[in-house]
DNA sequence: ATCGGATTAAACAGCA
DNA sequence: ATGCTGTTTAATCCGA
């Protein structure tokens, strides 16, 4: 009637059968509907987005994104520490420079570090330009610190250099500078760098990388004498510039997996001899990051430069505008010479990718150790043949062993009690796997509790079984609002920052949902759960289609799921339902005012007697049979015929049996 | 293609 | 007046 045509322009992509073109609904709605729907139309896509994310893409199981979202963390440090250290390494293709001496690195790492961000601090996720603006503030620090105390330090740096020279190493070949031996020793120091790092990464995280630990090498370098031999041959293979460090830095990027796989597995003999005293590689492969680096930009073009790019000198703080190579060789060469400066700078950006790598190894170890939690569990058969780690494990110790975070595959992770059903949900928010196969929530939130705790991602459960889950938990088995949306917070990280919309959901799910029912307190409303109510309501489909029964059970293994029933009866507070006694007037009352109203109500059918009453609650039940829709299995038997609740072939329909149902404690409840 | 459940958004009323 | 709570409607998505 009402010629609503202006809202019925909205709407009506395709979503609902025609109803949206008809629609407008003028009818009641009104007043809402006109209001609502506009905005609506566009936050809806934008809302949705933000919580569903990878839905719309690709499905993402919650730990997928997880894993996703460290993977992205760690590769972003790790470009990062690429691209530092090709432009570290840049200076050293100048010349083909030998002969080492070590050179005496004045500067401490734990002065500097004392000045730069802590630790902590750096232990954070850092967003990228979060991680960037850190750097150029270590940066800063550093250069002012090393400009003063490296003048001190020169005398004892050119002392050294004779030295080492007058024992014989010194190659005949070239005049080393300053500056050269710099940059060996801070290359040595890279590959002492990477190599705790695959360490690391090869004792799963376990060695966790200190600050202290942090000037090791540095330290440790005087004496792991560099040896003069090696080094050239280091030098050698980076003979040729390669292509600008921006580039060669985004192609690592890209390329960061595999590098890092590639690193952990070669096997390639080392030229080097490892220096690192403390940290003996098994096979030992100290260079490999490095040396790979350089051999792919080494074939590149030679017209290039790692420190020039797009025009500007890439030197750090630099940024001077070159024409043209020629230009920046000459603007490196003047500006970059070896001075005090420039060694300085190398240091610094030294201490840049050394912190680096410490963040870098903190978040591996953490990604580790996630992985190690969700892999903890063996139950589920994984759908996926994905081989986990990269290449064959080489972790001899017996425990779990989640993929590197270098070598990470893409491997789909998730939390290790979901079911397949949550995981093809895809993830966001549509999920309620564990409404649908009985899969029971609590069993699912017992085994990943820490993962929703601390995982951003969100629950596959639907709010209705999280407001349950969240009642039932609670010794009296009734909830505030507001207590409801402090446990939604407090078991889920999700909940934690994606504050916006979850509570009007959960509002609108207490309200609209038969099987919670709020009850007048002392102190207030309290919100309880009307358990046959929200059982009523669980089997949307199986109900009356025995096939979906069948393949379900088939499907999952009957045994697993019985199990898991059991336990989720044990752990979560389901006394109500595992405990026959509990529904005695008594207890029941007490606990469940409602629901004891609904049974025993105003002439109802349902018997007080507790054990009756719920028919496929009785414990008998579900130890055998999984609740799984089976309320009819059983119920009639103490149940009278009437109620098709008792209907025990589940070829009766299952409408009728589910709005008798209503009707029985409907009634009552209703009122 | 359709249906029903779930989610999200929003309006609105009642209450402290 | 404001914020919280609770109810309701509508639009949309998604799985069956």
């Amino acid at each position: 009637m009402v010629e609503s045509a202006s809202e019925t322009i909205r709407s009506a992509p395709s979503g609902q059968n025609g109803v949206g073109s008809l629609s407008a609904q003028a009818d009641g709605g009104g007043g809402a509907g006109t209001a609502g729907t506009a905005p609506a139309a566009g936050r809806d896509a934008s809302g949705r987005e933000a919580a569903s994310g990878a839905d719309s893409n690709g499905e993402m199981s919650p730990a997928e994104l997880l894993h996703f979202q460290q993977q992205q963390a760690l590769q972003v440090a790790r470009q990062f520490l690429l691209q530092q250290a090709s432009s570290l390494n840049s200076p050293g293709n100048n010349d083909s420079k030998q002969s080492a001496s070590a050179v005496q690195v004045p500067v401490s790492v734990a002065m500097m570090s004392q000045q730069m961000l802590t630790p902590q601090q750096m232990q954070q996720i850092l967003s990228p330009p979060q991680l960037q603006a850190l750097l150029q503030q270590q940066q800063a620090l550093m250069l002012q610190q090393l400009q003063e105390y490296y003048k001190k330090q020169q005398e004892q740096l050119h002392l050294q250099l004779l030295t080492q020279q007058q024992a014989g190493k010194q190659q005949p070949k070239e005049a080393l500078g300053n500056k050269q031996l710099a940059f060996q020793q801070q290359l040595l120091q890279m590959q002492q760098l990477q190599q705790q790092h695959l360490l690391n990464l090869q004792r799963q995280g376990l060695v966790s990388l200190q600050p202290s630990q942090a000037s090791g090498p540095l330290q440790a370098l005087p004496q792991a004498a560099v040896c003069p031999t090696d080094l050239p041959q280091l030098w050698k293979g980076e003979g040729a510039p390669g292509q600008p460090a921006e580039d060669s830095g985004r192609q690592e990027g890209l390329d960061l997996a595999s590098t890092a796989a590639t690193a952990t597995s070669f096997a390639s003999p080392p030229k080097v001899s490892p220096p690192l005293s403390h940290h003996p590689l098994p096979n030992g492969q100290p260079t490999v990051l490095t040396s790979r680096r350089d051999s792919s930009s080494h074939e590149e073009t030679p017209s290039s430069h790692p420190l020039y790019g797009h025009g500007e000198c890439k030197w750090p703080g630099c940024e001077t505008l070159c024409e043209d190579l020629g230009q920046f060789i000459k603007h490196l060469n003047t500006e970059h010479a070896l001075d005090d400066r420039s060694t300085a700078q190398c240091r610094v950006q030294m201490q840049v990718v050394q912190q680096l790598e410490i963040q870098l190894a903190k978040e591996s170890e953490r990604l580790q150790a996630m992985m190690a939690h969700l892999h903890m569990r063996p139950s589920e058969p994984k759908p996926f043949s994905q081989p986990v780690t990269v290449s064959a494990d080489p972790f001899p110790d017996g425990l779990v062993h989640p993929p590197t975070s270098a070598a990470a595959p893409v491997t789909p992770l998730r939390p290790p009690g979901l079911g397949s059903a949550s995981l093809h949900g895809g993830g966001p928010a549509r999920r309620r796997s564990s409404d649908k196969f009985c899969s029971p929530i609590s069993s699912e939130l017992a085994q990943n509790h820490e993962f929703y705790k601390n995982a951003d991602v969100r629950p596959p459960f639907t709010y209705a079984s999280l407001i349950r889950q969240a009642i039932l938990e609670t010794p009296d088995r009734q909830l505030t609002l507001n207590e409801i949306y402090n446990w939604f917070t407090r078991m889920f990280a999700y909940f934690r920052r994606n504050t916006a919309t979850w509570k009007n959901a959960v509002r609108h799910n207490l309200s609209l949902h038969k099987c919670f029912v709020r009850v007048e307190n002392v102190k207030g409303a309290v919100w309880t759960v009307d358990e046959r109510e929200y059982q009523k309501r669980r089997p949307p489909k199986m109900t009356g289609s025995p096939t979906l029964v069948k393949n379900m059970i088939s499907g999952l293994s009957y045994g697993a799921l019985n199990a898991s029933y059991q336990a989720a009866l044990a752990e979560s507070s389901f006394p109500l339902l595992s405990s026959p006694g509990m529904l005695n007037p008594g207890s029941a009352s007490s606990l469940l005012p409602l629901s004891q109203d609904d049974m025993g109500a105003p002439g109802e059918p349902l018997p007080s007697n507790g054990s009756t009453s719920p028919p496929r609650l009785s414990p008998p039940q579900y130890s055998h049979q999984i609740q799984v829709k089976e309320e009819p299995a059983e119920a009639e038997e103490d149940r009278r015929p009437g109620p098709p609740l008792g209907a025990p072939n589940p070829s009766t329909v299952g409408p009728p049996e589910d709005r008798d149902l209503e009707e029985d404690l409907g009634a009552e409840d209703m009122s």
